[in-house]
DNA sequence: TTGAAAGCGCTAACAT
DNA sequence: ATGTTAGCGCTTTCAA
């Protein structure tokens, strides 16, 4: 049995009001008696018991982070490792836990009930975004403190953090537009996500302000999964031949590749990717692709939250992390003209 | 502020312990009087106090997975996220929560003893095994259910799960061998680990079961990192042309790589990663590589670990995972020929 | 079948 | 500057 408070007031000769002070550095204390306390502490090698701490505090210092379910997007791809990665290494710097979880059955409100309910973690950082979310709702009515990754849609309650996700696909279109393309493949996720209709609407609008129509026959949503980026691409060959193809998730990017390389036109068409993974940079022809520092995301998402559970005040609800295309040879004009 | 059991104890007309049996399921209990409760409980919306019952039970129903420390290895490297799938997976399945964590300045004992000593988590998982690992000892001192990931040197008082490292290198090695190579080069993580030594153990038994001398110029230490491969590479190639590189990692692997390319030797090394990576798929020539199962790796441990917190006896101290060679053109010796 | 009461280990208001 | 005491919300022994 570990030694509790109690026992290390016995051995330093005063009350558990007292060790509980030390503990506490409140500062009307003896600097004799602290001494005692902490020699006693250290010769029962004593730690605190967080969880009586806890229910006595009503804080846990630990925050949660909900992934998507994985049945509907891939446990853990490159960007929610990054986002992880980020949260966690913030949390940890300033003493906070980090309780990895997901929904089952996409029921992200029964997690966020059970998880707010049974007051295991002081906040928690959702990571997608869709409407009307219930989780968010019901954390927004709990006034439970909370962070989105990812621009909701009443971001009047929440705290968020996002990339500028309509400018960076425009710029890439526009991009793209200027290197001649007219024919503009869009492939990104379910359209549930915000994420998805930002980006879109980047797409759109670029397109727009170039007058180029839009041809709806290019626009395909699907898992981010490579299969059926591939499978995608086949579709839309069938009807025409794009210039170029926008795919907001490298997975998906190697998916139009693989589809093009079936019918020899990868030298033919531009394709830019998202999240700048490891593979952009290994796959031939090397993939563009945009950098979102999804790492980042996920910093500022702990550090929006930590900092509000603290009730420090950053004047500010929200960041909104930049984001930029990496150009390589998958969308360069002259690696196109090799051929 | 959220129903506690003594709302419902209320408003179902009974007392707190009588709510605190239904909950439980406890049989003694009357159907009227359960049915009341439960009903109390919907109409409150009643959540309980997981904390307050921790502080009770001294159980959490939570489980700590310990990342290796960001300093000594790239936080979350493809190995340790496919090892946090697995482990979460299981957990969630279970009713368990995960805290993931890691050191800081490598001092993984002070955040086990943390760990244990606030009773936050019921059983922890390491992912790295060292010599005389303190964090380690100090788990089977304080007889704190712990699983390992990686053959611990003491596996008398710790469950683990592990790959057979020692004989897939001896596979991988003798393979390299009877595609006639002699001169292999063995690129691998820091010696502190385990895994390190046993797979190197597995190459040395490869090379003198076929009498092969061993090169020492041949065998090198680094972190994960693709630069230091490259490195080390170079190294080598200052003194010898090796024709095959096996690489513990397939980030080393792919620095290798890199650096054969720039002596114009990629057609002409024979090289080999592990952990079959999405990378592996798409450098090229394509990297052959070890499919080392990480993420069953980190499901079973998950499953050795929970089982015994439940005192569910699997009659097993131990998993061994399978691990296969992948062949792709990097090491196939045509593949080498056409140059 | 149910209730009363003690206890899990800590914090904080109140008292001295 | 320090001790006393009453919680925090639950579980569980003991008694009825």
């Amino acid at each position: 049995m570990p030694a509790t408070m109690k026992d290390v007031a016995h051995l330093a000769n005063v009350s558990t009001s007292t060790v509980s002070r030390v503990l506490a550095g409140h500062p009307a204390i003896s600097a004799e008696t602290a001494l005692r306390v902490r020699e006693a502490m250290a010769a029962l090698s004593y730690q605190p018991n967080q969880i009586a701490r806890s229910l006595s505090n009503q804080t846990t210092r630990t925050i949660a982070l909900l992934m998507p379910d994985p049945s509907a997007s891939p446990l853990m791809n490159a960007f929610f490792v990054s986002a992880i990665r980020g949260v966690m290494t913030y949390a940890r710097k300033n003493g906070y836990y980090l309780l990895l979880t997901y929904p089952e059955n996409n029921d992200t409100e029964t997690l966020v009930r059970d998880l707010v309910g049974s007051r295991r973690t002081d906040g928690v950082i959702l990571t997608t975004v869709i409407k009307d979310d219930p989780a968010l709702t019901f954390l927004i009515a709990q006034n439970h403190p909370h962070v989105v990754i990812g621009h909701p849609y009443d971001d009047q309650n929440t705290l968020w953090v996002d990339n500028d996700n309509q400018a960076i696909v425009y710029e890439v279109t526009s991009r793209l537009i200027q290197q001649g393309c007219r024919n503009i493949a869009f492939l990104s996720g379910a359209d549930e996500f915000r994420v998805t209709l930002d980006r879109q609407q980047g797409y759109l609008n670029a397109l727009h302000d170039h007058d180029i129509p839009v041809n709806p026959d290019l626009i395909h949503r699907s898992r981010f999964i490579e299969t059926l980026a591939a499978e995608a691409t086949r579709e839309i060959l069938k009807t025409c031949l794009p210039d170029a193809v926008i795919a907001t998730d490298d997975t998906l990017a190697v998916g139009v590749e693989k589809a093009l390389r079936e019918f020899h036109y990868e030298h033919n068409v531009a394709v830019v990717g998202f999240n700048n993974t490891l593979v952009a940079q290994f796959v031939r022809p090397a993939l563009s692709s945009v950098e979102i520092n999804a790492e980042q995301l996920g910093y500022y998402a702990a550090k929006l939250l930590i900092s509000h559970l603290e009730g420090i005040d950053l004047h500010i609800r929200h960041y909104l992390i930049d984001a930029h295309f990496i150009e390589r040879e998958s969308s360069r004009p002259k690696a196109k003209r090799k051929k």
